[in-house]
DNA sequence: ATCGATATGTGATGTTATTACATTAGTCAA
DNA sequence: TTGACTAATGTAATAACATCACATATCGAT
């Protein structure tokens, strides 16, 4: 289940809205984005969503509550390491990366803790390099 | 402003609330804990916990929405440094600690990426070794 | 055709956080 | 001590995010 084509209507409705948009949306936002297609409560965002993020195909920004499509789809390597998200406060745009040496260490603190992660989750806030110059 | 003394009336009562409890709180559960002090409203609590996440003596737990009091206090080596918190799924309890190598590879992104970041999250959801054995 | 599993529709409710505005308390200089 | 400024507080209303409960529909396998 890593195509679009095998999703049900309403996760490629939602799975599309992010897609096509810039940066992350909330899922209001996407509610709000898919009334026309006939959408009319949270809940068929939300069931959406979780599939997606179950089949890896979208990611959830705690921080900020809202959800992005994951830019590297065809990238297997993200699905070994943890991902972390550059979050830019002034623009709202999101930089995803994937860093070993960090996944290591966080191995290496719960193996040697006795404790069994499940997900992790790695947002850096700030300010990004366009907003930064302007 | 790094002890309980210099704290308003408020900001300390919240403070105690998450330094007694065993794990994080919500916001609304200090409040319900707080409404024999005399709190009644939301806002209490969020602008208490505002100040005191400033002054660095609790922490946001971004993926869970709760507060825990920092578990080392005295430490200054977190100031410097970012704080990884690992939650218990099943249990609740929260461990904190922090690592120069992870730090020192998101700071390489961020300088590489011309990216000034302002606070970095990283939250690894699981379960804790008490709970795995039982 | 029937059964079971998955997906959907809908209203109500629960949880988390902020806005807006009024009031009170502390600080400090003239 | 007054006035003026800043920080803290009180309160109601509202916004934003998420789930529960229950009914209905769709689809595949037997």
């Amino acid at each position: 289940m890593t195509s679009t084509q095998e999703l049900t209507k309403n996760q490629a409705l939602v799975f599309n809205a992010l897609a096509r948009a810039e940066g992350p949306l909330s899922a209001y936002t996407i509610l709000d984005q898919l009334r026309g297609e006939g959408f009319r409560a949270p809940l068929q965002v939300y069931r959406a969503l979780d599939k997606l993020l179950d089949y890896g195909m979208i990611h959830r920004l705690e921080s900020i509550n809202a959800f992005v499509a994951c830019s590297h789809p065809h990238n297997h390597s993200h699905s070994h390491g943890m991902t972390a998200f550059a979050i830019c406060e002034k623009c709202g745009q999101v930089s995803e990366f994937s860093d070993e040496v960090i996944t290591g260490r966080v191995r290496e603190w719960t193996s040697e803790n006795g404790f069994r992660q499940s997900k992790t989750t790695i947002e850096i806030r700030g300010v990004c390099a366009n907003c930064a110059a302007a």
